[in-house]
DNA sequence: GCGCCCATGTAACTAGTTACATGATTCA
DNA sequence: TGAATCATGTAACTAGTTACATGGGCGC
């Protein structure tokens, strides 16, 4: 069975865009694609020397004045090859977990106070998202011609969905509140 | 630090409703909650064990007709306790990673008719589980009193999830579809 | 006789998180 | 001098998946 590293595609992916360090990695992830992606260190480390081992990437000590020096690590052919054909492959289904529909679902044990409260936070949260993808949006949009240069715009396609599922989030948020609050009312 | 095994709690959950085996519990999850949850044997059985030894579950062997006997278990007053204490604790923020906007955002390094595909894929499936969503919206109507009973409708609430996340997604995969069209187009 | 559903379980593995340990430099 | 940022890494753990092993009963 071929095992499929997720994490690993995600980082070859990023150093196709240019050479990084584990760090970087991390910050990348974490300012630009967090809204769909995340990465920890102790999976990073790890994932890296794995990689160079297998010659997917090569690594060079770089320097940098008033800085610690870091590790950069660059995409090999090899690994351009191996990206490629993860592309090409189909995308593995995902079930996603939602917790907060869990709390939901089993309603019951619990107070519609409470379950009121979890789906407020929710509707902030969704919020929040949307207020970061507006300012990530504003962002890309003074690099739009560097960035893109008449090539497909990814990276907004990819904020677009944020938008289409946080937006779609807070409505059924509102939605449910509000339905959960006649309910209270009916009860008093 | 306290340990947080969502799959246990979703488990007493079900078993908040009434007395099920693991071979019940993987049958409801996978035809009532799939949309947002999901869970395996390999990993029900052994968190049923370990639940049984902390008491939260108690085992009742039975036996049915022309059935193999089966492990039925119960939640105790115990697992009612924590299950509620979960219930009332903050939603713990998953931070979902979409592996489609992945390979969306690496785009640049293979071909748009290949990203084209990958989501038109998901566009399916978003259709897929729209319609799976209305039949089981069917199903619950038939059975709306006796399953509600003037209590807050929390199965419809968490379909309505279902349906404007899919919705959403639905849209986003018409509209990415349309630009990269365009975009092929372009390039020709 | 075959395929499907019922039913339970383990082993091996992949994936991902958290906590810890360490230490440099910059800036207020 | 202390907080923030830069920088790397490991150990221990939690979580989740896949494959395998086993076997009975039902309906066509």
């Amino acid at each position: 069975m071929a095992r499929i590293n997720t994490t690993q595609y995600a980082l070859l992916g990023m150093l196709s865009f240019q050479p990084m360090s584990g760090y970087d990695l991390k910050k990348f992830t974490d300012r630009s694609i967090s809204f769909f992606w995340s990465e920890n260190y102790g999976h990073i480390y790890p994932v890296l020397k794995k990689m160079e081992e297998q010659k997917l990437v090569t690594k060079h000590t770089m320097h940098t004045e008033g800085k610690p020096s870091k590790n950069v690590y660059s995409i090999t052919k090899k690994g351009q090859t191996l990206l490629s054909r993860w592309l090409e492959a189909p995308v593995r289904k995902r079930i996603f977990r939602l917790e907060v529909l869990l709390k939901v679902f089993f309603g019951y044990r619990t107070s519609i106070d409470n379950i009121i409260g979890k789906v407020d936070a929710e509707r902030e949260n969704a919020q929040a998202v949307l207020t970061e993808l507006a300012e990530i949006e504003q962002h890309i949009g003074s690099h739009q011609h560097e960035a893109e240069n008449g090539r497909p715009p990814y990276m907004r396609l990819c904020l677009n969905y944020g938008k289409y599922f946080y937006r779609a989030v807070a409505q059924w948020c509102d939605e449910t509140i509000d339905i959960l609050q006649k309910e209270r009312n009916k009860e008093e």
